[in-house]
RNA sequence: GUCCCCUUCGUCUAUCGGCUAGGACACCGGGUUCUCAUCCCGGAAAGAGGGGUUCGACUCCCCUAGGGGAUGCCA
């Protein structure tokens, strides 16, 4: 039986804050791969990560791949021959196969505590050293190990690493890469909560889910000898490795949220069509060999070859997705242009939220629109001086904004009243009048001194355009010439963190 | 610090040893349009540097430089 393996593939965003674009572009290529060659598309989520994981960032995950366009075979939501696809719902497949490996001494159980490898780290980081575990539990004999777990004492177990050698693996696009296993970390396989790390849980899922190219960002390259040698250690045949070049910043560096809107959510609340964001996205690190550049998914599909693939980190440019999409939207008859705003936002759904807002307000029908505007648009006009209203100055709205684009991110549930707590906080512990700050916040939100009430427009507006907005707030203040510069930006962060509890 | 990856116009890219280096976005100029946008025409704009290999190198190899990534009980 020499039958090709069907192509299995796979996208496992971790559902952590909003629904990444750069999730889309993997989840595009690995869908545009599996597509091409008959095979399945797969969505696991990762959400071993206990304290940071939410069921809203995974809904929104969700909804955003849909909004694309893109749509898993197997997944969470449609269920699947190799589920759970959920890896909180696969702890007892991670802990036998970790148990698997510590018996037959491929792993051991540490007790380290986090100060001490926090410690070490700082040592081995003055000392100029290779930062990395020191392998102190390593040489524990498994009585010792033994009697200590029975004590109840807290462990993680970590896999055991060649000392010597290079661990050499084959990436599609770039050939042989060798890696000096000294290099490798004794990577802790299972956190001391039971729950495994990213590097178990994918190989093992990967493996049981039958997936046959691995197609993931470039970050990981540097990890792959530790997923190399656990399957290994599993004896099991590895995928393919394609590491595609990762998204950036107008300055070169990894697409953040910090320089760019990276919420799939904000591109769909800003008026981009899906069409238009997947198609540029398409186009990032990608050509067409016919050189077309503006092609729908299905005409992606049929001509797509992933060895064509470029390797330079493509900087994602918003004027060029603009440029796009208008050409999109000239493409539509008026008829399904209207209905495109119509899904957008402009339906009785949102007129029904806003009209109860502004109906106290109105002398005129004419009165609503002007009011609304600002529901309605990515950015805002007014002058920096109006943010400011001669009651705050510059430096202070800096810190102000910056602190409330963090506790903002942070609201679990994005409703008004939350919100209204969210700034209500802000304003005591900054100890500024409520008032003073809405001022500042009716005109970067709103683009107005007076408009609509706040939290009910900030709702109505959705947390991605919100967050855009302080971030376009700020910016004006920075060409205004304050400028939050990465030093003091650390500073106000630190004191962010203790008073306010830490970011993740 | 260490390791890994990458390197063509400002940006996204084409080129898989023959190049007067092509296209797209952005930019500049001109035309169409009551304005603007669209549309059309035109312009400026690139092979990081140094060594090889070769009749020939943007394409292959090496070195240097630059950029990025990794170095977490995050993924």
């Amino acid at each position: 039986m020499t039958n090709k393996k069907t192509v299995r593939t796979r996208v496992a965003p971790s559902p952590t804050g909003a629904p990444h674009i750069g999730t889309a572009y993997i989840a595009l290529f690995n869908y545009a791969f599996a597509k091409k060659h008959d095979g399945e598309f797969i969505l696991r989520i990762e959400d071993t990560d206990q304290t940071r994981s939410t069921s809203e960032s995974e809904t929104e995950i969700f909804d955003a791949l849909k909004w694309v366009g893109i749509n898993a075979d197997e997944s969470p939501a449609a269920g699947g021959p190799k589920g759970p696809y959920r890896q909180s719902e696969r702890t007892d497949i991670y802990r036998k196969h970790c148990n698997m490996l510590v018996e037959n001494d491929k792993a051991y159980p540490c007790f380290c505590s986090s100060e001490r490898l926090t410690e070490l780290r700082k040592e081995q980081l003055a000392a100029k050293e290779m930062v990395g575990y020191d392998g102190l539990c390593s040489t524990l004999s498994k009585e010792d190990a033994q009697k200590r777990i029975d004590n109840g004492e807290s462990y993680v177990i970590r896999m055991r690493v060649p000392e010597s050698g290079d661990c050499v693996f084959n990436d599609r696009l770039r050939g042989e890469i060798s890696i000096p296993w000294t290099q490798v970390d004794q990577q802790v396989l299972m956190k001391s909560d039971g729950f495994p790390t990213y590097h178990l849980a994918n190989v093992v899922d990967d493996h049981l889910m039958e997936i046959s190219h691995v197609i993931r960002g470039e970050e990981w390259i540097n990890s792959t000898p530790k997923h190399v040698l656990l399957y290994q250690h599993f004896g099991w045949d590895r995928p393919e490795f394609v590491h595609l070049p990762l998204l950036r910043n107008p300055d070169q560096s990894k697409l953040s949220k910090r320089k760019n809107p990276t919420s799939i959510l904000y591109y769909q609340r800003a008026g981009y069509l899906p069409q238009a964001v997947l198609n540029y996205l398409g186009l990032m690190g990608y050509s067409m060999p016919d050189g077309s550049e503006i092609f729908s998914l299905d005409q992606f599909i049929e001509s797509f070859d992933i060895d064509r693939i470029s390797l330079g980190g493509p900087i994602f440019d918003l004027q060029k997705l603009a440029n796009f999409n208008g050409q999109y939207l000239r493409e539509l008859t008026p008829d399904s242009l209207l209905g495109e705003l119509k899904t957008w936002n402009l339906n009785d759904d949102m007129w029904k939220e806003v009209i109860p807002l502004a109906q106290p307000r109105l002398k005129t029908l004419a009165d609503l629109m002007p009011m609304a505007t600002f529901l309605f648009t990515d950015k805002l006009e007014y002058a920096t001086e109006e943010l400011l209203n001669n009651q705050i100055d510059a430096e202070r709205a800096t810190r102000l904004l910056k602190i409330s684009q963090w506790e903002l991110e942070k609201i679990v549930n994005w409703h008004g009243d939350t919100i209204q707590e969210t700034i209500g906080n802000i304003s005591e512990k900054e100890d500024i009048k409520t008032k003073k700050l809405l001022a500042m916040f009716f005109v970067a939100i709103t683009g107005k001194k007076v408009s609509l009430p706040l939290f009910n427009s900030m709702m109505l507006l959705g947390r991605d355009l919100v967050l855009r907005r302080i971030h376009y707030a700020l910016e004006n203040l920075a060409t205004d010439g304050t400028v939050l510069s990465g030093k003091k930006l650390k500073k106000l962060q630190k004191e962010y963190n203790s008073l306010y509890g830490n970011r993740s």
